[in-house]
DNA sequence: GATAAGGGTTCCAGTCACGGGAAGGTCAAG
DNA sequence: CTTGACCTTCCCGTGACTGGAACCCTTATC
């Protein structure tokens, strides 16, 4: 299988399924003539790795994930550990932008929004 | 004032300031030895950005509501609009983390999280 | 007068996960 | 034989900094 085969299939840009072969998620054959050959098996692991990519693991955190899924001896404890800890950063990363959201959403509720200078959002940021 | 007092006053660290300089946010005088010298308008326009970008906005944003809060003919609407916009972007930011945030909740609950290699996280990467 | 500490300066490289685009090789169809 | 659609590699740019190297300036101390 080719590469825009595999695009199509994975849901994956070509630019990403080849940048994943560079830093070595995946290591897809080659034909004669320098084409990449992708096995079932490769499509399978980039279809892993784009559901993983979708749910906001980091790159070094699918390279571990892909890792455990493919020791049938790993422990479900060190998978639960990667997925806990980026279920925390997204937390805080959610407490952090609806702070942001509910002061916005203050300010812009504040402000006039007519052809007048006055604006409670300006002196928001402005204040001492 | 020199660029260590204005780090501790604006909270922003010294090498954020430079960078701003660089980008042409601000516009600090120069000593003859080639020190940076900071007038309060630098220092107030620095926490101007700091709140700014506190708030999420990205720096061509800051640059036009620093624009903006400099022009004493601006309309209100002008500053609205800018708001408005990017409190869309981070209410889709949300949605999108909330997203994430409960599919990974969900995964979580359901894995053991004990020495067997059984894992419902890799399970659902996995799936076909 | 030498030196050391603690400022300041510039410049370069790296971050993260790609995306855009150029220059060129390959293949199947008409 | 050419056209068009593939494929390849390579390099640059993204956003908003951060870290570090190499070097200059000032002040205090020995």
């Amino acid at each position: 299988m080719n590469i825009s085969d595999v695009a199509k299939r994975t849901g994956l840009p070509a630019k990403t399924i080849r940048y994943y072969e560079e830093i070595n998620l995946i290591r897809p054959a080659r034909d004669t003539n320098g084409y990449r050959v992708f096995k079932d098996t490769d499509v399978h692991k980039l279809a892993f790795l784009g559901r993983a990519r979708a749910l906001g693991f980091a790159i070094e955190d699918c390279r571990t994930l892909l890792a455990l899924y493919e020791d049938e001896t790993r422990a479900s404890a060190d998978v639960k550990r990667v997925a806990q800890d980026h279920l925390t950063q997204i937390e805080d990363k959610l407490a952090q932008l609806e702070s942001m959201r509910d002061t916005l959403t203050h300010l812009v509720q504040e402000c006039a929004g007519d052809a007048r200078p006055d604006c409670p959002i300006l002196k928001d940021l402005a204040k001492d």
